[in-house]
DNA sequence: TTGACACCTTGC
DNA sequence: CAAGGTGTCA
């Protein structure tokens, strides 16, 4: 199967891929989980390699996962994404080799912006064991918990510093990467509700990794670019107004109903459109 | 159930 | 001075 067109940036400044970066124009290099890739662009197509032994590469960018079939089934049910489907015609949710790195890394993405979140993220991946060409693999829960949280806020964590250490603790006491595994087997509802548990973890960051982390297609994580979309397009009357308890479950909810497992995917969509509408800078490659 | 505020740093 | 989630409290 050829592989689809990828609009690469947005994949990795889109909130996917915190320790990639741009080493050349249009080419993208770096680790998730223990596993080193260099993507980029030719023509229409997206090329990569792996850099280590432990690269699958089909396997992060879901080769197997018929994106043509989501997308039809995306725009059967919701039309009025159609133009977005068309602007983001190789999208896809990324499926990331650790969960570990997804858990912690979405803790980083607190209340925060790219530019800060992908530093920060870097800086953790300097504690892992070298995968070689340079890059390091993701550290352990273990030793993320064993930080200190000085440390932390010496490299711009701000008050993140101590929710990472506390997560990280939290997370080894309820079973570590077992725990995550199983919350990955075990559905949306109950993986949500867990992880919305740890302290530092809120509603939002409980999508973010239920959707990136545990393969939970289910999960809405609604962002203010994703609220602001919504709001335009489903939910007029709240413009403007706070992202509430009710208010979130209700935007999760309305694509869940709209588009069951593909509600995930959806969502995509929409927070792509959104920075891109505020982030001119961002010049992603459209097709 | 909602709104308001503190928290921390970067960038416009 | 705005942006960006969570926790806490009125």
């Amino acid at each position: 199967m050829p592989e689809e067109e990828v609009n690469l940036r947005l994949c990795f400044l889109g909130g996917q891929m915190f320790r990639f970066q741009e080493e050349a124009p249009g080419v993208f290099f770096g680790a998730t989980g223990s596993e080193g890739y260099r993507l980029w662009r030719e023509g229409a197509w997206v090329v990569g390699e792996g850099t280590g032994p432990q690269a699958r590469l089909e396997r992060l960018l879901r080769a197997g996962v018929q994106v043509a079939e989501v997308r039809a089934r995306i725009e059967d049910r919701g039309p009025e994404l159609a133009p977005l489907l068309g602007a983001f015609q190789g999208l896809r949710i990324l499926r990331q080799p650790s969960r570990v790195e997804v858990f912690i890394g979405f803790l980083c993405s607190a209340n925060n912006n790219l530019h800060r979140i992908m530093p920060m993220v870097r800086s953790l991946g300097e504690l892992g064991a070298e995968i070689g060409d340079g890059l390091r693999g993701f550290p352990s829960l273990e030793r993320v918990a064993s930080l200190e949280e000085g440390e932390l806020r010496s490299r711009g964590f701000g008050y993140r510093a101590p929710r990472v250490i506390l997560a990280a603790r939290e997370a080894l006491e309820r079973g570590g990467t077992a725990w995550l595994d199983d919350l990955a087997a075990g559905g949306y509802d109950r993986a949500w509700r867990e992880l919305a548990e740890v302290k530092g973890i809120g509603r939002k960051l409980a999508d973010c990794i239920c959707l990136f982390g545990l393969d939970q297609g289910e999960a809405v994580p609604v962002d203010t670019h994703v609220w602001s979309a919504a709001c335009r397009l489903y939910f007029p009357e709240w413009e403007g107004k706070a992202v509430t308890e009710a208010r979130y479950q209700a935007v999760g909810d309305l694509f869940r109903s709209k588009f069951g497992s593909d509600a995930g995917w959806a969502h995509q969509f929409l927070f792509s459109g959104n920075l891109v509408r505020r982030r001119k800078d961002l010049a992603l490659p459209m097709s």
